[in-house]
DNA sequence: GAGTTTGAAACT
DNA sequence: CAGTTTCAAACTC
């Protein structure tokens, strides 16, 4: 609780103005908090301002306007023990073991994606999925296996209340199971070393199965669907995706597949947020604390009639908001029984701007072109980007649509996705390339045209996303045909 | 982290 | 269209 209050207290921005003169290092620029009033900007009117793990060079305004929507986070752990120093692996699962009396969590799924994805049937986003008994916040972000910064850009620390002396036990939920978070085996740290290591572009589809879950009898979160990653695959008709989304996971979605692949998962509409951070150290962290859930063991599930509210004076508590949603679900045993929290508005904000958590670095573009892969995916440049004069800002939406429109006239497939599935059909006119039942079914709409890469590396849009090159692709000494 | 290579996007 | 320039990511060291 207490390190909740700090956190909300603090200033919103960790900024410096950009140090010319002296060069200092990061500890001493991470260590510069709170209300530095500082306004006059002196040379130049640029900040450097702290995100996470990124410097954003921004003009003051910008500060300004971002900190109104409260995209910028304090930074809580200047420095985490589990960011800044391999952790002990025994003390790490021993951690871990703790945190399971503490924390229950009802979702067969990485509790980062149960935290975050919103129930698209009402809406909620299924907070009640993890009933935190007194959490630990440090216990919870190193089980997570996030550094302190990637933590607090998640937003999870709002929702985890500290252990206070009246119990703040969240109700479960009748009927819903509840699920054991489950290790790792101790012997498979080189399995998650090898997915943690890839390198593997955001757009890119995965081979590694970085989430894993089992689903305990029909148990069919749906958030599942979400996590899946659909920025490459779009084998959907295209229209209204998201409305057809909402609709389609009311029913139907019958048997998703229990193994989910893909980095990102929605956050939003249209945002998304890496499961797991990019940064090399994080993953190290994430490596020693074997912390992800591969599996769902059911337990039983203690009803306490606990009603938790009291949170009259205490405005920090701003999780945990009882009340009933009446949704006609079809799962009986879910409805009305969805405890669930009120988003701050500063919460949505947060979490409308994760999408973008791997940020574009455009310099020259402004981030209103297709250079820029923010931009490409019709997507904003958030608080990761690391663009500079960047224009592709949600603020600056009138603009941006119209600026898309410009280039849709130019070339209507501009923002389409450049792989699609390919269709049933045995293509025709085939060269010596590809085209036959090729191991991927994903197509380059365009083909590549590498010309020195031999399209096999990532230069090849076709390699890169893993599809085979075709007789669209123009390259030169293809290597990456169907063999 | 800096520097190089690369091919798509943008431009002419 | 083609040829060139610009661009940001992929890659290398
Ligand atoms: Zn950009
Ligand atoms: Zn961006
Ligand atoms: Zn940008
Ligand atoms: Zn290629
Ligand atoms: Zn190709
Ligand atoms: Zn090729």
């Amino acid at each position: 609780m207490q390190a909740i209050q700090n956190l909300d207290n603090r200033n919103h921005i960790c900024a410096e103005r950009k140090a010319e003169e002296s060069k200092m290092n990061c500890d001493q620029v991470v260590k510069t908090s709170a209300n530095t009033p500082k306004s006059e900007p002196l040379k130049s009117d640029k900040l450097e301002v702290e995100y996470g793990h990124n410097k954003i060079e921004c003009n003051s305004e910008e500060v300004k306007s971002k900190d109104q929507k409260n995209l910028f986070t304090p930074l809580m752990f200047e420095k985490s023990p589990g960011y800044m120093k391999p952790r002990n692996l025994n003390e790490t699962m021993n951690q871990y073991q703790e945190l399971k009396n503490l924390v229950q969590v009802k979702s067969p799924v990485h509790p980062m994606a149960a935290f975050l994805q919103k129930d698209p049937s009402n809406g909620l986003t299924p907070f009640n999925q993890i009933s935190p008994k007194g959490t630990d916040l440090q216990l919870y972000r190193k089980t997570v296996g996030l550094c302190g910064k990637h933590f607090e850009q998640t937003g999870l620390n709002v929702y985890i209340s500290q252990s206070e002396s009246e119990s703040e036990e969240e109700e479960p939920i009748p009927g819903v199971p509840e699920f054991s978070l489950q290790d790792f085996d101790k012997e498979d740290v080189s399995d998650i070393q090898s997915f943690c290591d890839k390198k593997i572009h955001k757009n890119a589809l995965s081979d590694a199965d970085l989430l894993e879950c089992t689903f305990n009898d029909n148990e069919e979160p749906n958030l599942l669907e979400d996590l899946a990653d659909e920025r490459v695959l779009d084998n959907t008709p295209k229209i209204d995706k998201q409305k057809a989304n909402k609709k389609a996971k009311k029913c139907s979605k019958s048997k998703s597949k229990p193994i989910i692949r893909g980095k990102r998962f929605k956050t939003g509409e249209d945002t998304e947020l890496p499961i797991f951070c990019n940064d090399n150290n994080c993953f190290e962290t994430l490596l020693n604390s074997k912390s992800i859930i591969s599996g769902a063991v059911q337990k039983t599930s203690k009803v306490t009639s606990k009603n938790g509210d009291k949170n009259d004076s205490n405005s920090m508590r701003k999780r945990k908001v009882k009340n009933n949603v009446q949704d006609q679900k079809t799962s009986s045993t879910r409805k009305n029984q969805l405890s669930n929290i009120r988003k701050s508005t500063r919460l949505m904000n947060k979490e409308a701007n994760l999408g973008e958590c791997k940020g574009c670095t455009c310099k020259r573009s402004k981030c209103i072109k297709l250079y820029c892969e923010c931009f490409l995916s019709k997507g904003f440049c958030g608080p990761s980007c690391t663009c500079n004069d960047c224009e592709n800002m949600e603020e600056n939406e009138e603009e941006i649509v119209k600026i898309r429109e410009k280039i849709l006239s130019r070339n209507p497939k501009a923002f389409e996705k450049k792989l699609k599935i390919e269709e049933a059909s045995q293509p025709l006119g085939m060269g010596s390339k590809a085209a036959s039942a090729p191991s991927s079914n994903l197509r380059h709409i365009k083909g590549c045209t590498c010309k020195r890469s031999k399209c096999s590396n990532n230069y090849c849009e076709c390699h890169q996303h893993g599809a085979k090159c075709t007789e669209l692709c123009s390259c030169i000494d293809c290597n990456n045909g169907s063999d």
